[in-house]
DNA sequence: TAACAACTTGTTAGCGCTAACATTAAGCGG
DNA sequence: CCGCTTAATGTTAGCGCTAACAAGTTGTTA
């Protein structure tokens, strides 16, 4: 079904279909009538590719995350999701699995589909990736960071949280409980920059805050697992802190869950604290105390932004033009475990 | 960056680039390296648009779930993802919130993309729906319906399993344990008819293994919530069943902590069965007994199917043509609390 | 050395759509 | 009723790419 169809149905040329899907009030009203029922009769549907090739302009937005299946992304895109597509764009995705290469490779595949937007997760490329986003972004294609803020590169947008500052905000907690004799967890994901460098600002909050701390890693593979195994190894070689911040609720469970099993109180001997508020959080044990992210608001926040692009947009609202980047805020919920 | 850009810097035409890029080997070698230097020169990537437009046949694949922020459909769409990645697809996503009418509107607007083939979830669509789907696959378009099995719609692929297959499984359980009185409690999201037809081949198996069951809903919002709320109401009007199966393990987790709240012994007291096996059901309270629902493998055997749809890989590999659907097994995995 | 195959490269046309301009028809004051 | 504006529709060209065919080039054989 293309268009010529439904105008040898109307009776009338391409264009006149053309322009009655684009800009009806142009097309007389009885035309337009012949021609309603011709898309009817025919269930017309509109070919996007010629429509972008002979418009220059998609209305595909192109987003790579590490990992669809972690809930944090899962949300993030489906606040994105959301968000493009009450404007009327589309999503491609592509999930990296944490792997740099095979992001670079993805950039490169999505790229062809000449994106309106390109969304990356994070702020850490291959050389050869920056290359892509810098030739895509100097191209007018609108190139967005979202997770992370604070990158050392102003060209793109950046929506997000400070993850150090995130990890600083665990510490501060803990000393402002009392607690001085510190752990921080930290995934056992290697490719997990953004769990690493809550680890960098819990530790140098802690240190600033006069209190000592410690950084270990979680084994790979099963989270939960990861943080009972955790805990169990501190208790047998008797070096369990006063307070232990982890890199996600998961893990935080799982030592949480443990530490039920062995009969340590918590919080009145070792409190425990998780990150990403994960909807068994509040749950578990009588409730984690963890950090709540904002993951479906990081979503909603980058497809805002990408609408924002939209040509005449900017014009509208020339307000809106000069932000290129939002900082979210992550909020400590105290629950019990604290 | 055209591929006329490229074959003006090798100082051929854009045909010879093209030939390169697609069948390298009716290229001559000198040839090759000058058009090769080109390419790298100028950073060129193909328009994708174009290929389409002048081949006639995509390399994306649409997929429209009800939610990606829910494991099971996000783990799904990872295996989707990665199988369709290895073969050079890509995927293109949308979320429909269960809602049928949200996913006409999809369906209509990812057909024109023209991809390759379209992925759904589930067998529940508008009559508008199904016009689109089948004129899709009139048009040769590879149309499947994943996670249910047994549809009545030959025309489509169906990969999954049974639902009410699955809820059988999980009345013989009780009944091979010994329990008698039984309890289903259905998801609260009114559209999440997997569940609900879970719900009725539970029903249908107790009875007609001699037991007695009921069946109630939960309340919408955060299951880990109703389905503690849940069996606080059967404890407060003493309406407490022998044995307890959930349309789904977030529901089960929330009235196992319940129970554990309660003291009431689970399993000696009350059996609970969860369903779809979510990474923390082994962890808590000594572990839930669930059944594993294929997520994963259900996308990746999507992804294969679609591959298998590809031209030229029926004539190689005739046996694969013939299948239409696969058919997914569930296990029950017995742990504690039944 | 003519004749023909095999290999390599180029030419032409068109995929379905839309921007820009061209044309025709209708409306209207003088 | 003429020349003008305005509205409605049509015509042309081209977006970037590739299928199909054409043409040139080399090598091989009788």
């Amino acid at each position: 079904m293309t268009l010529a169809d439904v105008a040898l149905h109307a009776g009338v040329t391409t264009m006149t279909v053309s322009r009655y899907l684009r800009t009806p009030e142009q097309v007389a009203p009885g035309t337009a009538k012949r021609v309603q029922a011709a898309l009817e009769r025919t269930g017309y549907v509109a070919n996007k590719q010629a429509g972008i090739l002979a418009t220059g302009t998609s209305s595909m937005v192109a987003a790579i995350i590490p990992n669809i299946a972690h809930s944090i992304f899962s949300e993030t895109i489906q606040g994105l999701s959301d968000t493009l597509e009450t404007h009327g764009f589309e999503l491609l995705l592509a999930s990296s699995g944490y792997s740099l290469e095979r992001e670079q490779k993805q950039i490169r595949a999505v790229l062809g589909w000449a994106p309106f937007a390109l969304v990356l997760t994070g702020r850490h490329h291959t050389p050869g990736s920056l290359q892509l986003l810098q030739a895509a972004h100097a191209a007018g294609t609108p190139v967005v960071e979202m997770w992370d803020h604070g990158s050392s590169r102003p060209e793109f947008a950046h929506i997000g949280f400070d993850h150090a500052a995130a990890g600083a905000l665990m510490a501060q907690h803990f000393v402002s409980r009392g607690y001085q004799d510190l752990m921080y967890v930290d995934s056992g994901v290697l490719e997990d920059f953004r769990a690493h460098e809550r680890g960098k600002g819990f530790a140098a909050s802690a240190t600033g805050l006069g209190a000592i701390t410690r950084t270990i890693q979680a084994v790979p593979g099963d989270p939960v697992a990861a943080g009972r195994q955790v805990l169990q190894k501190l208790v047998h070689s008797n070096q369990l802190p006063r307070a232990i911040a982890f890199a996600n609720d998961q893990l935080a469970v799982g030592a949480l869950l443990e530490a039920i099993d062995q009969r340590i109180a918590v919080p009145e001997q070792l409190a425990l604290l998780g990150f990403g508020d994960f909807p068994m959080a509040g749950q578990v044990g009588g409730g984690l105390s963890t950090v709540a992210t904002p993951c479906y608001e990081i979503g909603q926040a980058t497809g805002q932004w990408v609408v924002t692009c939209r040509p005449g947009f900017a014009k509208s609202n020339p307000a809106m033009k000069a932000i290129s980047s939002a900082r979210l805020q992550p909020s400590l919920i105290h629950r019990k475990t604290s």
